[in-house]
DNA sequence: ATGAATTACGATTAGCGTAAAGATC
DNA sequence: GATCTTTACGCTAATCGTAATTCAT
């Protein structure tokens, strides 16, 4: 039988843990380049270089190999670094998520809209996100599809509904919300083009010709 | 149609995360005391206090609820430890687990063993592990069960491998690796009782009465 | 009066940035 | 010479600990 009191005697030796190095270690790891990994991080390769050095020295173990080309993992900070990574994750989630709650708390949101999207899909949507975010508030810009786009792509409004046809550029996004069409609705005098079929370029002249 | 260019306006203010603070928040939430955290993280409860205090301002979110008995997490503080646990776990397990490899690439681990484990066992599992970590180097105190048993609980071993019954108190474990029974073996004289069954216990008695 | 958080203050130290130095292609 | 990492050095800012304060049981 074996037994035994818990830990080996080696690991007994408290680890001097500072989690702010684990998130610079994870972008040395990352880029395996101490440039790029400080000026993601917005400060020097010196600044960089000498946490993890750090960090070495306080695990005890060498994370990387030096060379020429960059930082090279060693099989121990492969190891490590899977798990840095995994933790990192989760705290870059914790702060998205907290960012999105506190941004539905309370905030304004921007919007530009076409008068058919507003009446048929904008008021509505409006009311219903109100119940469940009632400190959120809607800025509301009444625009055409054209000049709506157009102040998406400048950053004006955080986004826009529309109701034409358009065509969007490279950063841009879009999303269908529903589709419709239009009811054509005249006097007697249009009455023998009930029922007829014909392309909507061409109502110009079929009205101008009744 | 609705479109937009990414990111809401309100999310550009990029976080001022100290990953460190985090370390910080999480044990006062877990203990939701200020005192507790302080002295967990061996430090002081005005240095929690402050840390807590900057974390929420660079957050821009009130965490606790603080009061007489503690401090309570707030609805986000709530969500947003979730998020932390999970992180802090993940770093823990990278701590636990590099020094777990470093203790395996070097150091020694002291045995104690009686003889018989010591020829059943130990030899053959020490000689299969050196293949696996050829630079750990075992160090083996060949003691009786109750022997062994005394210096793994203070301390003096990492883990013994015993051959008699025992019991273990509180903080040991004990794992059954494999079970064995004795062989009686005698002369003429003993030739009679052959194929006859009696309790170890009664042994005395019976070669006694041969 | 005990146990909690917070504030104040002085001291320490850890981290930063600029500039320079190695190292390697 | 270009592109890395590392060292040196002076400075700033973040953190710390002690002690005092506040507040509620």
């Amino acid at each position: 039988m074996l037994l035994h009191s818990g830990s080996l005697r080696k690991g007994n030796k408290t680890m001097n843990t500072n989690f702010e190095h684990y998130r610079i270690f994870y972008y040395v790891a990352k880029y395996g380049n101490l440039t790029k990994a400080a000026t993601v991080l917005h400060t020097s390769q010196p600044s960089v270089t000498r946490t993890i050095h750090n960090l070495e020295k306080n695990l005890n173990c060498r994370l990387f190999e030096r060379s020429k080309v960059g930082m090279k993992l060693t099989p121990e900070g492969e190891v490590f670094y899977e798990y840095i990574a995994a933790g990192c994750a989760q705290f870059f989630k914790a702060e998205s998520n907290l960012s999105d709650m506190l941004s539905l708390e309370n905030g304004t949101i921007y919007v530009s809209a076409t008068e058919t999207a507003l009446h048929c899909y904008l008021f509505q949507a409006m009311e219903s996100f109100n119940e469940q975010y009632p400190n959120v508030h809607f800025k509301i810009l009444n625009n055409s599809t054209r000049k709506s786009i157009n102040i998406v792509k400048e950053g004006n409004v955080d986004f826009a509904v529309v109701s034409a046809p358009f065509q969007i550029e490279k950063p841009l996004q879009q999303k269908v919300l529903r589709k419709y069409h239009d009811i054509l609705i005249g006097g007697k005098r249009f009455e023998k083009l009930k029922g007829q079929k014909f392309l909507s370029s061409n109502l110009p002249n079929i009205l101008g010709s009744v």
